[in-house]
DNA sequence: TTAATTTATTTTGATAATCAAATTATATTT
DNA sequence: AAATATAATTTGATTATCAAAATAAATTAA
């Protein structure tokens, strides 16, 4: 096998195990009440921030559709609250909840707990290639298939 | 911002793109019958094997229920075969049509792609400490949360 | 060698996430 | 004022998923 074999082997692994754990520790947590989808909602309306619906999908990439029903679900749960804008009475406002904020607080414990923990092994010179290696590939992605980033 | 965040952003953008890219890909490509978790399955028959459907799902990680529709579905869709085992006739082997193994090899490239791009940069002494990194970092995590890896 | 148990798979009945298209309400343009 | 555009929701559908029940075959135990 030769080296890009075997990068491309190990980081097919990586991705799918990454996510398996995030869900996992998902459910095994606090806020189990929430799917990971549900998470991604939560990350993506942010602490102090208000948002709109139509912001928030096109952010995710879902339909308004999907994120009205996600957003209800989330509002059912105590997460999230809505509102109409005052200026614009088409748009509706969304923001986290003191619970939305907690949850997405936990959650992003999670994350750091899980690069720190990953990246303890390694050396400095070690960190930066890996910084570089994930950096060439997030570019790679931005510029050959035009995905839409922040 | 130090190593850390700047490895945890990175990840968490890579993350929330990667799944939409390789969707994105497939349904502009000659394959776009398939969905991704499609792919998935045909990825882990994979070429020249025949594997159970307990070894499939076991793999990747969904009930046996979940992996007998979406076979269905591929052999509806022509990528895969099913039959009885001789040996044990409660047992059934799946294996990869010529169409599955056209859309493997499709998938492959993609990936390969990918990988291949993000290396172009890196010596080969750096390649290799790419993969050592990548391992260490995939056997930390298989350890520290015990991820049922195949 | 029958009966009980285990194993491999499928079926059934349910839920969550998603989409496209239709609908409703409001704002903007003609 | 009418036509058009925009923001969100609703509707009706599909796909992926699970847990639990059912089926069929193999293995173990009586």
């Amino acid at each position: 096998m030769n080296n890009h074999d075997a990068v491309n082997e190990i980081l097919v692994r990586l991705f799918a195990n990454i996510l398996d754990i995030e869900e996992k520790c998902l459910k095994i947590g606090e806020f189990s009440d929430l799917s990971i989808s549900e998470m991604h909602v939560i990350e993506n309306i942010g602490i102090n921030r208000e948002r709109t619906m139509s912001d928030t999908a096109k952010d995710l990439r879902i339909t308004s559709g999907t994120l009205t029903t996600a957003v209800d679900n989330l509002i059912r749960k105590g997460y999230v609250e809505r509102k109409r804008s005052i200026e614009d009475r088409r748009v509706v406002i969304i923001k986290l909840t003191e619970k939305g904020v907690a949850a997405y607080s936990a959650h992003e414990d999670f994350h750091k707990d899980m690069v720190i923990s990953a990246l303890q092994q390694l050396d400095t010179k070690e960190e930066e290639l890996l910084i570089k290696i994930l950096t060439d590939i997030d570019v790679f992605f931005k510029q050959k298939y035009d995905i839409g980033y922040k």
